[in-house]
DNA sequence: CTATAAAGCAAACGATCGTTTGTTTTTCTC
DNA sequence: GAGAAAAACAAACGATCGTTTGCTTTATAG
């Protein structure tokens, strides 16, 4: 008979509020920011004491690392699945682009944490969250290597630059503006194919 | 005789500590970012009093507002230097994105601080900040608008798209790593030049 | 030389932060 | 249904934050 009766691990219970707490610090970082966001504000947004908290996560870094790994999981399964639709190797980073866009300007706050909060944020966790992010961008890594491009031509470059470029977006994407998440996902993967025959297909004559 | 004994405003002194000031706490925020430096620790940086540099200033966010405003002062004039010893608009942009990058990436804290605190993160400064970059970006604009493209060309993708590459290359950019800023800069303005023909002369063979 | 304003010192205030500790409630297991 | 573990409450602690207030030093203008 082994020794099981020196601890008694148990399941979960039903009524768990580990979801709660995610979603609320979710929303909370992808608005606030890390900083500005505190665990007083993620415990009320959760309907709990602050004190609380530290039953789920040890420290305010704990959370911000399990809702960074939630938003990668959940973006690589977009990017995953836009990719996935197409066969032709452009098309296919087309898709993707247009699934990260559309997945991190619009409502979903655990991905629009990854691009929200940056690693060196939080010198604490840096290291967890830039494994985390490295672990999605690889994904943009594949697409790219798969581009029918000229020997010797700098990959790197290329998905170093469409990264930062649809990273960067954040700060002048506007809902009620002209262009959406896909038009301008399109519009940066026209530039990168043929920039000098890039005709007018999405804006208006003047930017 | 006009008023003048009512009020005898002074010139600053010269043992004026105020552009101390100004220096340490643009290392500070170009290292450790806006919310993660103190008062106080920008004020043992300048050998100075926490209390004391109320005097210059009313509030932090006011400091921030004038590094930013050196900042802006300091890249636009290395930009537009560059620019101006280039003839052909598409040398003059790369011209443009390689002081930008070396002035951003090497140490030069106080235009570091443009890239390294963004509007966002200092909410009651949101507008002035907002207002300073796109003063910077202005630059660019104008930069991208003489290039020689086909008609109807989106040009403003186009420098979005550049900025935001430029921008985020802080998040990867390593100082002992094979790429210098020069070599960053210049691989992607060839990227948007000609993708398809991009041939070998950057890196190796692997990225 | 003297007054005056610039500049900084010294010391604290109130607020907020992340976190801890001890206790209580609630669900699940046997 | 009794015991145990999960989960949350209640209340605070110590540290740090931006900032204020009153006083002192010091360079400069007349």
């Amino acid at each position: 008979m082994p020794i099981r009766h020196l601890r008694a691990p148990r399941a979960p219970r039903a009524d768990n509020r580990l979801p709660v707490v995610l979603a609320a610090a979710a929303r909370l970082f992808a608005q606030r920011g890390y900083a500005a966001t505190s665990m007083r504000d993620i415990a009320q947004a959760a309907s709990m004491l602050p004190g609380s908290l530290y039953y789920h996560f040890a420290a305010k870094e704990d959370l911000l690392v399990a809702v960074y790994e939630a938003g990668v999981r959940e973006i690589v399964a977009a990017v995953r699945a836009a990719a996935a639709r197409e066969r032709e190797p452009w098309a296919r980073l087309e898709a993707a682009c247009v699934a990260h866009l559309e997945t991190v300007l619009k409502r979903a706050d655990t991905a629009q944490v990854l691009i929200r909060v940056l690693p060196e944020q939080v010198p604490a966790a840096a290291a967890q969250l830039k494994r985390l992010r490295a672990e999605y961008e690889a994904v943009f890594r594949e697409l790219v290597d798969a581009l029918p491009l000229a020997p010797g031509s700098d990959r790197r470059t290329l998905r170093l630059m469409l990264l930062g470029a649809l990273n960067w977006t954040r700060f002048w994407y506007r809902e009620d503006g002209p262009a959406s998440p896909r038009s301008i996902a399109r519009g940066m993967l026209r530039l990168l194919r043929a920039p000098q025959e890039a005709g007018a297909q999405t804006g208006g004559p003047h930017g």
